[in-house]
DNA sequence: CCTATTGTTTGCGCTGAAGCAAAGACATTA
DNA sequence: TAATGTCTTTGCTTCAGCGCAAACAATAGG
């Protein structure tokens, strides 16, 4: 396994193995247990009791919050290279989120005990975590700071344009998002509703910004898209 | 100093010193630089290259980001005894917010080098602040959730409670927030505006829920705010 | 004590987006 | 290929909350 095997393009940008040798860092995964889930399965559940923490190695999944009511949000979505749950590591501590795969997923997890001895014998696994999570923190950040401020549209903008580069494909119409992404999904990611979604994605349709089928989207005009999304 | 000076009640509920001895704990505070700023100054700006971390000692602080239209979002009200910027640990990064005082406070300062010197020396450091930003992040996670699903009263009556929880006081009338805090504040914080919260104020003034005046609340009725956060 | 400044209240009108409903498009299975 | 279920579109209605404006209140400074 070579590193682009682990770390394609992410929205930390972080690298849990930085500056640990390939020896270290087999052992470090050969010391986890390895898993597999179908597209749609979930890893874990928001106030279960966190147990694990996990490094994706290949898949999609979605970190989301439930509502009462049923509503979602959708927290990150998660690439191979990455970790999740490192608040496992604490005692007596819940998920925040539900893990959902999006795609086929494998993955290595550890439970407590192992991750904190692992942690202390290799100081740069704990510092790599810290920085996964001061970067994720700066991405939600900006996105609460959008959502104070921005109008619903531009706010979808935003979101194409994130999800198109974490995971997206030129093909000869355009930048094709690679999951299934549906109207619904979107408005989970940017805090409204499918109808509205829908009807956006139909004007930028008509503008030839976007096209769009069901659950997916095809950018054909990213500097249209840019330009929206920075100016509204 | 003993541990409660450094650690009053706050969002994050981690502690930086957790598992580290006294003697270890006061070299790494001397390894610091001392600092004291006056309420309404700046510790470091948005988008400055981040040299370095601080751990606030007495004082408080607001964490905040703008939005070119001069909107700002208040991400978090720092206490005494947290952690602030470990960002500054990594390489080429900017502070993803500003750092404003709203009280006299001091604090200590770490540049990156002597921080990570620090942190490869004494695992625990690294696996508080770890600790702390996940738990951060948690709470961000949740009004997050909150700012998709819920009505701005309710996130106002929300907000109202978790500052609260930070910083207030117990008095005749009810309990005091112990910090000016103003209508557009507590706007800058919801995601609202002054005008919004202003008339949120003045109904529940007449429910006998609050009562506010300038730069001033008092929570006369935390239970009938409660039910109001958790059934809008 | 007066004045300037800064914060607060409230009436009014406007609108972006929610939410329902119903029809249409697409995909999957038998 | 028909049937069934899921996803999408779009018209219509409604309303929460924004934002202006103008009056009012509190504080600080001379």
């Amino acid at each position: 396994m070579n590193n682009t095997t682990y770390f394609p393009d992410t929205f930390s940008g972080s690298d849990l193995f930085a500056g640990i040798t390939a020896k270290k860092r087999n052992d470090i995964l050969s010391h986890g247990n390895h898993i597999f889930l179908k597209s749609g399965e979930i890893l874990f559940h928001e106030n279960d009791r966190a147990l694990n923490c996990y490094f994706i190695l290949d898949g999609l999944l979605k970190l989301s919050k439930f509502h009462e009511q049923g509503k979602e949000a959708t927290i990150h979505y998660i690439n191979p290279g990455e970790l999740i749950a490192s608040i496992a590591v604490f005692k007596e501590k819940d998920y925040p989120v539900t893990a959902k795969t999006i795609n086929d997923t494998k993955a290595v997890g550890w439970n407590k005990k192992t991750m904190r001895k692992l942690m202390l014998e290799c100081p740069f696994l704990t510092i790599n975590m810290l920085q996964t999570a001061v970067d994720r923190m700066g991405n939600l950040q900006t996105r609460y700071l959008e959502f104070h401020t921005e109008q619903v549209r531009q706010r979808i903008a935003r979101a194409l344009l994130r999800i198109m580069k974490q995971s997206s494909r030129k093909t000869t119409e355009g930048i094709l998002i690679t999951f299934k992404l549906s109207r619904q999904e979107l408005a989970d990611y940017t805090g409204t509703t499918l109808y509205t979604v829908s009807r956006t994605l139909s004007i930028w349709g008509k503008n030839g910004w976007v096209k769009s089928g069901r659950e997916k989207i095809t950018i054909t005009d990213p500097h249209a898209l840019v330009l929206f999304a920075e100016k509204g």
